[in-house]
DNA sequence: TTGCTAAATTAACTTGGGTTAATTACAGGG
DNA sequence: CCCTGTAATTAACCCAAGTTAATTTAGCAA
């Protein structure tokens, strides 16, 4: 059994604290705990989500290919954060995109199906669930303004700024991925940056 | 006094019609129209976004200016959709970008505030206030899949697709700017389409 | 019809970032 | 401590797209 304190271990969880013991109750009678080995899938490309999990420890890339088979890393997530394919589940679509472990993790997990009745059921998940979705959301406008106003170096510099933990524990072809520009060029603009400072 | 009838103009509005006559009294009450001339701004970058307004005609443009002055394009919006600044208004903060009508327009403008209290009134509101901001989300998203796995040829052919009325009624240096490439680029694609057919 | 203005196209040149391939650094296993 | 495999770096080369600038096209007003 889950118990809700174990679920407090984010910030971003704020608004979920303050949901009632009893709504609590029935919630982590649904979840489920998960651990999954470094690069196990979470949800394949392809597959129709049904679960959204919270991340305990590890960290999640969230990735999808090209036709030319060249994978392009969308978002990493880790601790307090969700994974799901929440956008494909709500349009009723397999995922365009998987969701893959890099590090060793352990998370809790929910039918999304009961995550999304939640803002029907108790009035109380209702802000909790719609600030996941505002937060999806911004995180994406960042994204799109970043590549079309920064170069690659400054959004580079950014998600060392924003990342800092990340950066260190991850492959640089990972970030590179992420960055959308290859592992070269990444070297390349690394060095720059070092020689500059 | 706006009419119920009068926003009955676009399937993007089902949600809304399960909504009582009660409550869309009580909401059109606070709504407003509003007219504005070609290039005229609804809202300026740097505004504290205030309203979020519904298009019954014209054509408006979401842009953002580069650190060297130029302006991105971030979307299009049309008959049937809304705009706002929504997650500036969210988060407090002042809009990062501009929302400027490309063509005479027509529009029922609503306060945020009470657009946001919506889904904490009557229940009625929850679902078609979510859905908007889910339709935000999966149109970002979309974006982020396109800039990161297609060329910008491919980009325009699917522009062209998804908004073949667009296509036709706006500049075609507005469409590269969405598009993320410069003018002359998007001449250079033409023509090689058109040589190609 | 003629200008006038702005947009679109085209050509010439430049460049950021991709690709390939060789080299170096590094970490884990025997 | 050395292998071995993987990641990162570096160099050489290439190309898609940017920039600048000249030319053509299109729309509009007088």
């Amino acid at each position: 059994m889950i118990r809700r304190e174990q679920l407090y271990f984010s910030d971003a969880l704020e608004a979920w604290a303050q949901v009632p013991d009893s709504q609590w109750e029935k919630l982590l009678g649904l979840a489920t705990v998960n651990r999954l080995d470094e690069n196990e899938f979470f949800l394949m490309q392809g597959d129709s989500p049904s679960q959204i999990a919270l991340i305990s420890s590890g960290i999640f890339r969230i990735f999808c290919t090209t036709e030319a088979g060249d994978e392009k890393i969308l978002a990493f997530r880790t601790r307090g954060q969700f994974i799901a394919a929440y956008t494909p589940f709500i349009e009723n679509r397999p995922a365009w995109y998987a969701i893959q472990a890099l590090k060793p993790a352990k998370v809790f997990s929910l039918p999304l199906k009961e995550f999304n009745r939640l803002s029907s059921g108790h009035p109380c998940w209702e802000r909790a669930a719609k600030e996941y979705i505002i937060q999806l959301l911004i995180e994406k406008e960042n994204r799109e303004r970043a590549f079309l106003t920064e170069d690659a170096t400054t959004r580079y510099l950014n998600f060392k700024k924003n990342y800092p933990d990340l950066d260190n524990q991850i492959h640089n072809f990972h970030v590179a991925s992420y960055l959308g520009i290859s592992p070269v060029s990444l070297s390349r603009i690394r060095r720059e940056i070092k020689k500059s400072s």
